[in-house]
DNA sequence: AGGTGTGAATTAATTCACAGCA
DNA sequence: TGCTGTGAATTAATTCACACCT
C-alpha cells in the first residue's frame, strides 16, 4: 500500500477506469486484465498497473482483475461510494441537459435545481422543480448539498460561486466559461468546452500545416 | 525559437492565457506581464514564461507583454487566426447550448446543425436551422466543415463519428459519454461532464476525511 | 503459465537563478 | 532598473523489467 502522493493525472485516469468498467459490466464482462483495461482507456498496460498501486492492489496475480470488485474499489477511492447531493444553479438548456446527462445518477444526486428567472421558478423538470435562487442557502442546509454546480452566465458566475461557499457547499464544478476565485479548502473545478475546442483545433492545424514550420 | 516538442499541458495552458489575455482586453488593460498572467491562469510566472518561450518570445525585457499583440501570437499558435468551420450533431439541449456558448464565435463558425429527430428538421436556432443527419456528408462538403461536434446519446456516438470521418472533418469534439475510435490522423477531444465531478469529488472526500487513511 | 505489483531507469515537466536586453 | 527568456537543477511522471504470487 502506497504513503507517496498521488499524481493528478492518475486521478483523471482513475475516473476513465471506471467509466471503461462500467461500460465492461454493462457488456457482461466479469474478468479483465491491465491490458485490456489498457486498451479501452488508450494508455498503457504498465500505466493502470502503476496508478492502481498508488491505492493497493486489487488483481490477482496470474488472473487478472474482478471486475465488480475493481469497479466498487475505484468507487471508493474516487469517494463515490456514497452518492453526492448536487445543486445546480442556472436552469437554462445546458444545465437542464446536465441535469438529465446519464450516468450522473450513478454518483450524484441532483436535489436543488435554481435559477433566478421568474418565468422559470416552478416549471418541472424530470429529477424535480425550479426553485427560486434566493432560496438556495436555506435548501443547502436543509437538503445537505455537498456539491454546486455552476451553468450561469460568466458574469454571474462568481457571484454564485461566493454564494454557494457561504451557503456551505463543499466543491464547485463551474461551466461558465471563467475561472472562479474561492477559499483554497474549496476545490473548484473549471470546465470550459471551448478549451476543448482550442486544443482540438491546435493539434488539427499543425497536422494540416504537416510539422509546422519555424 | 524552440523546436523542442511541446509538453501537451502546455498547450492546455495556452487556451487558459488566451482566455485571461482576453478578459484583460474586455477591461481596457493593454499590457501585462508573466506574473499578471500567472495570477489570473492560477499558475507561477515561470510557468508562463517557459510555456510562452516553447514558441518564441513575445514579450519584451524589463516591460512585459503587449495584450493585443500575445493575443494575437496565442490565436495563431493555437491555430484560431481564422475561424473553423463548425458542425454539431445532436440538436438536443445539450447541441443546442454549445452552439450559443458565448464566445465560440471569436473562433468558430457553427454552420451545420444536424439531427436524425423529424420533429427537429427545420427547427429554427440562433445561428442556423436544424437539417438532417442524411445531408451531413454532403453539406460537410459544400460548406467546407472541418470539425464536427458531437451531442448525440452514447449508444450512437461511434456511428456519427464514423460517418464524420467519413465525410472528411479533421477533427472531433465528443461530448458522449464514451471514448471514441478514430483513425490516428483525426484527432478526437473526448469531453466527459462526469469526469470533472468524479475528480471534483475525490478532492472533496479526501479533503473532509482530513488525509485519508490508508 | 500467466498476469500482477513494484523498485529502478528513463523520460518529461516544473522550478529556479540569472544572463540579457529594453 | 525591471522583466523577459533560457540553460541547469530539481522534481514528477512514465516506462520498463522482472520478482512474485496464484
Amino acid at each position: 500500500m502506497a504513503k507517496t502522493k498521488v499524481p493528478s493525472a492518475t486521478v483523471s485516469r482513475l475516473v476513465t477506469y471506471l467509466r471503461v468498467l462500467e461500460d465492461l459490466e454493462r457488456r457482461g464482462v466479469l474478468k479483465t486484465s491491465s491490458e485490456q483495461l489498457a486498451e479501452e482507456a488508450q494508455v498503457t498496460a504498465f500505466q493502470v498497473r502503476k496508478d492502481l498501486a498508488y491505492f493497493g492492489s486489487y488483481g490477482t496475480r496470474g488472473v487478472g482483475y474482478s471486475v465488480p470488485l475493481l469497479k466498487r474499489e475505484l468507487r471508493r477511492l474516487l469517494g463515490l461510494s456514497r452518492k453526492w447531493r448536487l445543486a445546480i444553479v442556472g436552469m437554462g438548456r445546458l444545465g437542464q441537459a446536465l441535469a438529465d446527462y446519464p450516468g450522473l445518477d450513478e454518483n450524484f444526486e441532483p436535489v436543488g435545481f435554481f435559477d433566478v428567472d421568474p418565468g422559470k421558478i416552478g416549471q418541472p423538470l424530470t429529477k424535480g422543480t425550479i426553485e427560486p435562487f434566493a432560496k438556495m442557502p436555506q435548501v443547502v442546509r436543509e437538503r445537505g448539498i455537498e456539491i454546486g454546480m455552476i451553468t450561469v452566465p460568466a458574469q454571474a458566475a462568481q457571484e454564485v460561486a461566493d454564494r454557494l461557499v457561504q451557503a456551505g457547499v463543499k466543491g464547485i464544478l463551474n461551466f461558465a466559461p471563467v475561472v472562479l476565485e474561492a477559499p483554497k479548502d474549496i476545490p473548484v473545478e473549471n470546465v470550459d468546452f471551448l478549451a476543448g475546442l482550442s486544443r482540438l483545433s491546435f493539434f488539427v492545424s499543425r497536422h494540416m500545416n504537416e510539422r509546422w514550420t519555424e
